[in-house]
DNA sequence: CCTTGACCCTGTAGCGGCCACAGGGTCCAT
DNA sequence: ATGGACCCTGTGGCCGCTACAGGGTCAAGG
């Protein structure tokens, strides 16, 4: 007797904060299994699958990419195993936050220096104009008539 | 007499350190005027191309879209016009750079705070995985048999 | 003069991570 | 029976390239 609950992918989408189109495409790719099917052919979740999208949309919250979410995932079904895998999965992510983190601020920087340097008089003399259009590049260019 | 220097689209690339490939689709998307074309249908190249393609690419390595680029050319090419517009460009852009920054700190923390909890035990028992998967999303769902 | 190989051409498809249709089917309340 | 809210599949678009495939062009060397 299948006597467990199920609702549908709106529901489900509801519940998540995803949107319908979402789910179906992590459903596609392999990171959502796909569920039950009602004689209408409508998609039957169950809690199991609200608990995979839950942590699914966590960790694209924090900015896991959809790989970096299958391999958590296949490791977190594994409970007995160390946890260090996960571990390094972090890690490296976290890593890699912090070198984008670090460009950003470059960035910044730069754009400010820029900004800073505009005296808000004609293109022509523009602070900015004059910084985008550099010195150019390696030379080595006009030789080829 | 057409005594003006061109070079292909391959020295230009060189020059500018940009791919080929990356030439031909600034043009397709309207950021590089197109050039002329030898008698072999090959783009020539002249030295406004050079300073142009130099202003995309260092646009765009301070992190300026491809529409802001098309924006900040237009402005740059109108010399007696007010820079405001360039500086409004510029400002809404580092707005961008900084909410960004914001977001990935924040994001940082949290990274930093799931590894922090890492006991190095069993999956099972693991604080990351806990808290990838938290006490499920808004209620409302187990009510649909 | 002919071949070789480096370059160039156009056009198309793919990346990630969805989002937004179009054109249909299903289900439930009225 | 009908309307409207939902569901289905499939396709195309977004950004900013990148990577082919399948050809053409050109200069140097034999």
């Amino acid at each position: 007797m299948p006597s467990e609950i199920s609702f549908s992918i709106g529901d489900l989408a509801k519940a998540t904060g995803t949107k319908v189109e979402t789910i179906r495409w992590y459903e596609r790719v392999g990171v959502l299994a796909a569920p039950e099917r009602t004689s209408g052919n409508y998609r039957a979740y169950g809690a199991e699958h609200l608990e995979r999208l839950s942590f699914v949309r966590r960790a694209r919250d924090l900015g896991f990419s959809l790989d970096q979410v299958r391999d958590l995932l296949q490791l977190a079904d594994d409970r007995n195993q160390p946890c260090d895998a996960v571990d390094r999965v972090a890690r490296e992510h976290l890593e890699k936050v912090e070198r984008k983190i670090a460009d950003l601020e470059a960035l910044r920087h730069e754009l400010r220096d820029l900004i800073g340097q505009c005296r808000h008089g004609t293109v022509a003399e523009c602070r900015i104009v004059q910084a985008l259009s550099p010195q150019f590049g390696p030379a080595g260019i006009s030789r080829r008539a």
